[in-house]
DNA sequence: CGTAGTGTTGAGTCAAGTCAATGGTTGTGG
DNA sequence: CCACAACCATTGACTTGACTCAACACTACG
């Protein structure tokens, strides 16, 4: 008997900004899928690859990437529980970039056509998950200005605020802080820098009284304090509902 | 009696990717619109207010935008002829970034309440607009890795690809180039560098015989040679047709 | 012509990168 | 339960790509 259904979150997810009646969840949660528990780097999709079906974050963390030609990784975006990491691929016929575990994870895939009917036959749930997609792309477009136009340690500061934000939202996040699962490579990665300076910038950081770490924990003791440092405005999460959208 | 309706260009975009039916083109360009001649500079959005209408580009080009605290301006897109700069925010209830004109254009006004009621009731019409987002998504991703981690050479030979290859699908490039309408700052501001920077790296790459300049046109004697100085693959342009999400 | 907006160039600086060594943590298997 | 291995984080010394500041040149336009 499961206490909980594996697409309750992205349920929750969805709901965070648009409206679901009751019937339209039952409706998400039926959608077929399989639940599969997968080690750290696993891929979920891959660059090239046509996408056949969509993976749904139950647990875990998750980051999509893309490698340039010189090796160099950058991470695009990072995924936590209930973000499904395929709708920026489910309407399109090929994947323009790698999506991979952060943790183990449980993931729930749910076949494509299933998706692209479900979203396709109701208004709601259609809007929804468009609504969903265009939130990612903003916070790609987020990105592009935390790592075209700020230094280091604002940028640092900007992603831990974002990612906190966004648990927070969700009901994942500690009183004042969170789990960060991520080495200082990966964060590097994320926000354009290289291991020995996020290191060094952390340590800053901490130095300030910004933020405590704690093996991979990160708390703020004052979140005022390091959102400015981060330059963090939290409106391009869309964190409220978007009536008009319904 | 109109030569081109103003709409004509968004259908030719939208049809580039999806496939769309003579009465869907007719349906697009019946939508209540008004075209506004505005200078350059103008905005299009406004981040932090709500959007009632999308602009589309008839002629002329725009770009997304946005300021950090300390005033460094990262430009986020660029827009052509045929893009429609609203599409991020039909759904959503307030602009998380800005629109401005780049040159001298003519805009084409949608109410948001006409377009959101066509995408609604018209499923190829919707399924276009969706993946047009999503592609302007993968655009965005494309300019966090380039932002992120490439050099400086790469960053605006890449950029000056993207442009071309954006231009040449929907028609508007020249033989073996185009005419780029951006001062080095502007063109700094997109590739996250300082405007003598820009200066010094377009020199080199002249220099290099991968760029022709005169005045503001840019020409590539060699396609073949420039991709590999932008590390430029165009699939995430996704420039073929999406057969099945149609 | 004068002026304002661009673009170019040189000289000097600095934030972040590179290279390399050391130290700490975690997990595993003998 | 310990020992080893693999991975991760930290620190120091040095380098460098891009930035800053500043002067000057070009161009378009009234």
């Amino acid at each position: 008997m499961p206490t909980k259904h594996p697409l309750d979150l992205l349920v929750r997810s969805l709901a965070l900004r648009s409206p679901l009646t009751a019937s339209d969840r039952q409706a998400i949660c039926d959608l077929p899928h399989v639940v599969q528990a997968l080690d750290p780097a696993s891929y979920l999709v891959r660059e090239g690859e046509p996408p056949y079906r969509c993976g749904v974050l139950v647990t875990g963390f998750a980051y999509r990437q893309k490698i340039t030609r010189t090796g160099a990784r950058q991470i695009i975006s990072l995924h936590i529980p209930g973000d499904a990491v395929d709708f920026q691929n489910i309407f399109l016929d090929v994947a323009d970039h790698n999506v991979q575990l952060l943790t183990r994870a449980e993931v729930a895939f749910v076949p494509r056509e299933a998706l692209q009917q479900l979203v396709r036959d109701n208004d709601r749930i259609g809007t929804a998950v468009f609504v969903k997609s265009l939130i990612e792309g903003s916070i790609f477009r987020e990105w592009v200005v935390n790592v075209g136009r700020r230094a280091a340690r604002e940028r640092i500061a900007h992603l831990l605020c974002e990612l906190g934000a966004r648990l927070d939202a969700m009901g994942l996040a500690e009183e004042y802080g969170y789990e960060l699962p991520m080495t200082q490579e990966e964060l590097g990665d994320a926000v354009g820098l290289t291991p020995v300076h996020v290191s060094r910038t952390l340590k800053d950081l901490s130095a300030d009284g910004l933020i405590v770490r704690n093996k991979r924990s990160i708390a703020f003791p004052d979140w005022r304090r390091i959102r400015e440092a981060g330059d963090f405005y939290e409106r391009y999460l869309h964190l409220a509902p978007q009536h008009s959208a319904g």
